[in-house]
DNA sequence: TGATGTGAAGCGGTTCACAGCC
DNA sequence: GGCTGTGAACCGCTTCACATCA
């Protein structure tokens, strides 16, 4: 299989596909058009064509896509075909959320460890998940075999479990500390900034009031 | 004041500027240039400068910007020269988390409200912030006075919320619910899809797994 | 001189429009 | 005939390059 450079754009878009054919899969449909799914999500249907194209041709000329097929090629396309084992760094507010959220149970991402340094959490159960010390984190993730990490930890501890990442092989990272982080060329890391998104807000709430659509 | 369209990237970078300002601020620097100030972001300078050309002319040519001055002047860009009054939907594991989170302390961003429809919630306290039935919500909003409301219920009763929302006259939305929500010209949506920001990072790993870069 | 502010060029993602195939 | 797959046009954001001004 080849990849050329994919925009993020697309793959974001296919989980949405594939959340939509899951819908069609269990309502029994059996056969979609590029148009009819497009529509769904307000969006132009040769997008949904082109996003396909670069992975291949999964549809019929005349006809369309097959539902599970496609269901079963996007799956396969975005790794969602394993179960990935997540860490939270952070037992606070936050991060005690991330571990318990119902929305992961259903998914292929399974939370198999927390991390806190504070002694208090440390040896706590936080839905069905041990906190570990953070001092034996390389130890940890090997052991659980970790593919993925979120930060949950204050801004000012973010760079430093940064590091303590890279340095375990993990190569996949959310972030959610709101703090600009050192790039890493081995790491993909995405960065979830909810005061920036408040701040998205609260310029638009400002600019209305001014008398501007 | 006139607005041309702004490209959210840009108001989303001025909230990164802000926050690097307050801290330039906090350790005494005067003047900063486009130049070094798009460094720290590896941002291209021209960038940062368009991106404050969209409000106006704020620095000296020769000279840079004084950082004082340019802090002030983006807080009122970003209308955060006042403080906002949130509300979250949903009283479960993230919106309590969201609403006990730190963060958003210092912060204009102040959460008055919680809603829920549980009665083993309502009338809890959760962080400093009362849990109110939501059937109540849209009383509740008028006495509060609430700017933004923030969805953090399950993905079946995320667009239920909505309505109500909409109806109640809140213009700001920011939804944590994973599902499509249907636009409504009147708010401003914005939505945090965690499974998508994982299955983004599954993708990046099943394709480097594949031998590509 | 030195850094801003900005027209013009560049670039990447989206849309158009149609050839190709069932 | 109908819908996919795709080259070409389009569009908007970013970068370049330089005129402008303290």
């Amino acid at each position: 299989m080849k990849f050329p450079k994919i925009p993020e754009a697309a793959t974001n878009r296919l989980s949405l596909y594939l959340r939509c054919l899951n819908k069609l899969s269990q309502s029994g449909v059996q056969t979609i058009s590029s148009e009819e799914l497009a529509k769904r999500f307000n969006f132009n249907s040769a997008l949904f064509r082109k996003d396909l194209a670069y992975f291949g041709e999964f549809g019929t000329r005349g006809i369309g896509y097959k539902v599970e097929d496609l269901k079963n090629h996007i799956t396969n396309i975005l790794g969602l075909n394993k179960t990935y084992r997540v860490c939270i760094i952070g037992a606070g507010h936050l991060g005690s959320a991330l571990a318990s959220y119902k929305g992961f149970k259903k998914s292929r991402f399974s939370i198999v460890a927390l991390f806190d340094v504070d002694r208090g959490k440390i040896k706590q159960k936080i839905g069905s998940c041990y906190v570990y010390d953070f001092a034996d984190f390389q130890k940890i993730v090997a052991i659980k075999k970790i593919d993925i990490a979120i930060i949950a930890v204050p801004a000012s501890e973010a760079q430093k479990v940064l590091n303590e990442i890279a340095k375990s092989g993990i190569k996949a990272v959310l972030n959610f500390a709101p703090t600009l982080l050192k790039p890493n060329k081995n790491i993909k890391l995405k960065t979830v900034d909810l005061s920036t998104h408040l701040e998205n807000l609260a310029f638009f709430l400002a600019q209305s009031k001014n008398g501007n659509k």
